[in-house]
DNA sequence: CGTTATACCTGCCAGC
DNA sequence: TGCTGGCAGGTATAAC
């Protein structure tokens, strides 16, 4: 379900529903979702009484500022069908529903993850983030950040010959990224998912840079994809869909030269382009 | 070391 | 109608 932008989605969900409130107790009904620590009793005892300050997003992973002890964090990653849904503790239980937090009398922060590789986290005050969540230690910066400048980018691109595509799924070369709009960013880029990092002119990398950060923002700005079974906090799918140009469009028209669509496998996963407007 | 394949799951859809 | 194979937002780890 979710990259960037949907992960982005539901932060600012969390921020405007979840504040301030108190932890009055949790249910967990999968245990391997609870990553640490491996008592989920101990998990459930340590995230209560506190109250969340703040929700950050590092890459896809959400961060959540715990009360006490000061700094401790509630982390979540949504893999690929995971969701946060804020509700009335009494609203019947969803098919797929993992974990349960409740805030207040009535209020509950819901987990709903139909493939389970969805991931949850409480990080004490004494323990270093990235020692509990590890995909947070080889994180790269986040697209929005002053930091991702076209030599930033250039740098960790000529480390490898690999396809591009596959390039811009690894996190540690920028933070983000998923299937939908690594395919947008290359087709608004011009470059096919296939070209070798190695071979990426840096006027093509500056182009790729400022083409990732159109296409977050657009789907920012429509509160996230409609494919898939994204649903912000609130329970709503996003907008974002329809202006796609080549993710879930194979053997459809191109939108600017009318060719037909390609897919590819590349590094395991599906590829979408056109073989005439990207090169 | 870089790179690829596979495992982790559940469910849906096309094709036979 | 079943059944089967392939596919789905992601990442960690094993196996070259
Ligand atoms: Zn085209």
């Amino acid at each position: 379900m979710p990259e960037l932008p949907e992960v982005e989605t539901v932060r600012r969900g969390l921020n405007q529903l979840t504040l301030s409130q108190e932890v009055t107790g949790g249910d967990i009904l999968l245990q391997r979702t609870i990553s640490y620590p491996f008592s989920v009793d101990e998990f459930v005892d340590r995230i209560k009484g506190n109250t969340i300050a703040t929700w950050h997003r590092r890459g896809k992973y959400l961060l959540a500022e715990l009360s006490t002890p000061s700094p401790s964090y509630l982390g979540v990653h949504l893999r690929m069908t995971g969701q946060l849904l804020w509700l009335n503790q009494d609203e019947p239980l969803h098919k797929h529903t993992r974990v349960r937090l409740f805030f207040g009398e009535r209020q509950e922060l819901r987990f709903v993850d139909q493939r389970t590789f969805g991931k949850i986290w409480y990080v004490p005050g004494n323990m270093a983030v990235e020692a509990i969540i590890t995909g947070l230690a080889k994180l790269a910066v986040d697209p929005f950040s002053p930091e991702f400048t076209v030599e930033y980018f250039a740098n960790k691109l000529k480390k490898s010959r690999r396809p591009i595509k596959t390039g811009l799924l690894d996190q540690s070369v920028v933070a983000g990224l998923g299937n939908i709009y690594a395919d947008e960013a290359l087709f608004k880029s011009r470059i096919l998912p296939t070209t070798p990092c190695t071979e990426l002119q840096i006027s093509q990398i500056e182009l790729l840079r400022i083409a990732i950060i159109e296409v977050l923002s657009a789907s920012i700005a429509l509160g996230g994809t409609t494919f898939s079974n994204f649903l912000s906090v609130k329970g709503v799918n996003g907008n974002y869909g329809g202006e796609a140009w080549v993710y879930n469009r194979t053997g459809e028209p191109c939108k600017v030269c009318g060719h037909v669509i390609q897919r590819l496998k590349l590094g395991g996963r599906s590829s979408h382009f056109c073989s005439q407007c990207q090169s």
